[in-house]
RNA sequence: GGCCCCGUUGUGUAGCGGCCUAGCACGCCGCCCUCUCAAGGCGGUAGCGCGGGUUCGAAUCCCGUCGGGGCUACCA
């Protein structure tokens, strides 16, 4: 539409080629991925793709506890799901590998002792009892109740002391005594104080590296020059920022701190941040309930970001184009079920009729409807039915309800008690007794069947429409909402809905 | 407690000092269309947290205040 302006892209790119752009999405691999992890994923993929450069996969799992068995695979299914793809990481490979951190350790250990041999970490033998304590007076005294620095200047005897007693050290990065400034693409320059930074721990007691050691060191390796991340993070990000420095001292990875953009929450109900344990929150229901992955992302992508005023169903191809990590909001959203389905539906509508058919077919055939496979004539069917209910469903699965009645068996066939308790009721039986004469022998077109129809039972009978028709919808499909009667009937055939009928009437004569 | 972030209708957003008697979408309400339900069309409802500044002029800039959230681990 507009040309963008070179120069405020390069506030953004920070002297690079856009096609040198690296993000990262690093995701724990604990199962299907939740909103919140979806949303942060599509941003750094549409900020990599409109720029043309990099998305790398990292598998954060240094934290076992986090880790289910299947935990990796899901978390791949997911993105392969949703076509968020990756140009490096699991199953991809890259030239900076690997891209899983359990198979990374020697890396942090060697990147440690370098860190410690430059001085730019130490050891620190404090127990935690001791840090417990020391922290609950800072925090009572109404200060920074971060760690105090008790061991940054140690001697060798103290060392020495600590050790013989048993103690094993953790390590602590040094922070410097500056304050730290960093430019957050999406909430701009954000300053923290020195004194509110304290030394924090890279590598356990037991050995074991940490998150807020791993992170920056892979990112740092990886040559990561963007991180797009939840606000959560923020309060760490000068410790990042301090160890980027003391890599890029000790000649680890490109030298170069990535830009940050922290994203705001994703809300659920109340105040809170939609956990992965509160319900409409993880993938595997939206797939479940047959949403479509455009159409999910393109609603997630609404909750923070808007690619027009007067505009918010698009789709990833356009989302990409127009992708701008500046007009990112910096406030929470609230994520609106309703709104979702809603953008859904309208994916729904703007899918080609064969695409769509398809689409049905595993919710039809996981309900037992249609066999995966579906022969030639139920293909036929389906798409015949496709532009009866392509713009009354919000999602895939509703078919099963919608469709179901042009797939099952005559024996399995029922209608709704609730459905035959409100129009099946005793004047009913004459609607259809003169539907099954003036479709006994029409030609079995949606025109001849409606004509017959309304000519027997609007003229004949003298009926309103709904009276008329609404016995006849419920009778053969069961259901008081159904696709358009006459078109419904047409691709039931003559020989189902004569029966259908039949049996409905003969189920009222026996009330 | 300390530090950091955030604050436009119910929800998501547009707005970047005059185009704002605040636009769009979802929701909700009503009407039209109509064989049900949708879709579609038309109309309605409701908002700049508050208080001070700056300015000829503020939703937009500044300060304060209140409110919400996050972090404050040898989790990530």
């Amino acid at each position: 539409m507009t040309d963008r302006p070179a120069p405020t892209d390069d506030d953004v790119l920070g002297g690079l080629e856009p096609n040198q752009v690296r993000l990262r999405f690093a995701p724990s691999p604990t199962g299907y991925l939740h909103v919140g992890n979806i949303r942060t994923a599509l941003f750094a993929w549409a900020f990599a793709r409109h720029y043309g450069g990099k998305l790398v996969l990292r598998i954060e799992d240094t934290d076992v506890a986090r880790n289910t068995p299947d935990g990796l695979s899901f978390t791949l299914e997911s993105l392969r799901w949703l076509g968020i793809d990756w140009d490096e990481g699991p199953e991809k490979g890259g030239d900076f590998g690997p891209y899983q951190q359990t198979e990374r350790m020697d890396i942090y250990a060697d990147v440690v002792a370098k860190l410690l041999a430059a001085g730019r970490a130490y050891h620190c033998y404090c127990s935690q009892e001791e840090l417990e304590q020391r922290r609950e007076a800072a925090r009572t005294a109404g200060q920074h109740s971060g760690y105090d620095g008790h061991c940054r200047t140690l001697t060798e005897e103290q060392v020495k002391a600590y050790a013989d007693e048993g103690r094993r050290p953790v390590v602590r990065l040094r922070m410097p005594d500056r304050p730290i400034v960093f430019d957050d693409l999406v909430r701009g320059e954000i300053t923290f104080l020195p004194e509110n930074l304290s030394d924090y721990v890279l590598v356990r007691a037991n050995g074991y590296p940490l998150y807020p050691l791993v992170n920056p060191v892979d990112d740092a390796l990886m040559e990561i020059t963007h991180v797009l991340r939840g606000e959560d993070l923020l309060p760490s990000t000068p410790r990042q920022v301090a160890l980027y420095e003391a890599l890029a001292e000790i000649g680890v990875g490109s030298g170069r701190t990535p830009r940050f953009g922290h994203l705001p929450f994703v809300m659920g109900e109340g105040n809170k941040k939609l956990s992965k344990r509160d319900p409409g929150s993880g993938l595997g229901e939206y797939m479940q309930r047959g949403f479509l992955p455009e159409g999910l992302l393109n609603y997630l992508a609404l909750l923070g970001w808007s690619i027009a005023d007067d505009r918010d169903v698009f789709t990833t191809a356009e989302m990409i184009e127009a992708f701008d990590i500046r007009k990112v909001n910096s406030n929470a959203a609230r994520f609106d079920p309703k709104k979702c389905e809603a953008i859904n539906a309208a994916h729904m509508r703007m899918l080609a009729p064969e695409e769509f058919g398809s689409r049905m077919v595993p919710f039809l055939a996981k309900a037992g409807l249609l066999p995966a496979e579906p022969s030639a004539d139920q293909r036929a069917v389906l798409q015949a039915a496709v532009p009866l209910v392509q713009e009354r469903m919000n999602t895939l699965s509703e078919s099963v309800d919608m469709l179901g009645f042009l797939f099952v068996d005559d024996a399995a066939f029922s209608v709704d008690p609730d459905a035959a308790a409100k129009v099946l009721t005793g004047d009913a039986g004459a609607v259809l007794e003169a539907s099954v004469k003036a479709l006994a022998d029409v030609d079995w077109t949606t025109e001849a069947i409606e004509a017959s129809l309304r000519t027997s039972l609007i003229e004949g009978l003298g009926l309103k429409p709904k009276n008329a028709f609404g016995p006849v919808r419920v009778a053969i499909s069961g259901r008081r909402i159904s696709p358009p009667l006459f078109e419904s009937l047409e691709l039931l055939g003559r020989e189902k809905a004569l029966h259908r009928l039949e049996q409905a009437r003969a189920s009222l004569l026996a009330d």
